[in-house]
DNA sequence: GGAATAGTGTCTGTCAGACAGTATTGG
DNA sequence: CCAATACTGTCTGACAGACACTATTCC
């Protein structure tokens, strides 16, 4: 009996928000199949140099669009089966990772930015993997402090909000935000820091506490 | 440069509640590596016979447990890397199933049943694997209706109720969580059936809603 | 002073949990 | 009638959201 050889892959959705509007970065394709279409960043596995398929991801990020430090990277799901790559039975580890639009700036050209409520038709089954990372993020965007990712620092507690209800697409009431964002314990102000400018009272700006660089806080009851 | 083969896997997380404790079900490996050795009932992906790795956990779960339709299977995670297998570089796609103690008992012998909360030294990183679907399956029990899996049906309120608390490790309200599995509109009692037997007034059996037999009902505020 | 936005004190409707009552069985 | 458990009506404290007020800037 022959063991047919997988291809094993990862995909990257790399979300940021633009205009106000969520967006997926993608890349147009350099090699078969598919080659020129629009997809997501992604890449073979490669066994010599990544420790697991994360760095294999980081990889990608770094390679395909720039990014040294991804801010924010966690496994979303592995998609596989006969006939989702027209090479073969395959594996694809999808990542998801979010970037304050700021830091794609350094990485115009290689990177389109599309609207994830917009996509044109995508090669493979990443219509369907965009599709789960916008609902992830969109969920735990409910109860967690996952679109701080999305935000430069440092930023103000409106300017969050705004990212807030861009993401779950509906509006926040604002004393309720700020008295959760206040238990989720993640930001702390920028001492001595206002955002000024504008013709009106100035914002306090915030940074996220060290703890929480990397990693989430999570609310009990949502919002 | 020479491609090396990446190992692709499937691994069961098969959990399930005996004695009010959450167990996971383990065989003894019949291979090297780690032979003898209990372990996740895993095994290759096939790429001639599955169609995707869901598939192969099914397949799984049929040849190592004789289950045949699985009532819930889940994807949990990817685990991959270059040490974690010492064959070589692999990829491990973990699926967590819950099944009733009832539904295991024609299996009795083929896997053995350890309490997730007393597990012994395993192979691979199984034990970081069970410890990812213990912490998933408790997390959606408090705003979902999973756990109704781990019931055989059918089944009356203070049963379910019983489940919950055994899988959360909390008391619950009883009116509250009456409110809560009513709105989640998933259970329809049977009509005329009592839970006889007791020195008491007998319960009412119910069973889950056809709609929701392989899928999960969500409710907006936990429990 | 006026416009505009930031930030806060207070009220109220809603809902989860507590309590206590009724219902229904076997002995 | 008593014990035991199933089920239900009602109260209450906590909390999310609404409202309105104060604060601070530029013009």
């Amino acid at each position: 009996m022959t063991e047919t050889r997988i291809i094993c892959t990862v995909d990257v959705v790399l979300l940021t928000l633009e205009q106000g509007a969520l967006k997926v970065a993608l890349v147009r394709r350099d090699r078969e199949p598919f080659a020129q279409a629009l997809a997501l960043p992604g890449g073979y596995v490669h066994a010599q140099e990544d420790v697991d398929a994360q760095a294999s991801a980081a990889r990608v990020l770094r390679e395909k669009a720039g990014l040294e430090g991804p801010p924010y990277l966690e496994q979303l799901a592995t998609f596989s089966g006969a006939v989702r790559d027209p090479r073969g039975w395959s594996v694809a580890v999808a990542y998801c990772a979010l970037v304050p639009a700021e830091v794609l700036a350094q990485a115009a050209g290689r990177l389109q930015l599309v609207p994830v409520d917009g996509l044109p038709p995508l090669p493979f089954d990443h219509r369907q993997i965009i599709d789960a990372a916008v609902q992830r993020v969109r969920s735990k965007s409910q109860y967690s402090s996952l679109p701080v990712h999305l935000c430069a620092e440092p930023f103000t507690l409106p300017q969050l909000q705004a990212v807030y209800e861009a993401v779950l697409g509906e509006p926040l009431n604002k004393v309720s935000f700020r008295r959760k964002v206040d238990e989720l314990a993640m930001l702390e102000p920028v001492p001595g820091a206002l955002q000024t400018g504008g013709a009106h009272r100035p914002a306090q700006l915030y940074r996220v506490r060290p703890p929480y660089r990397r990693s989430l806080s999570l609310s009990a009851r949502g919002l």
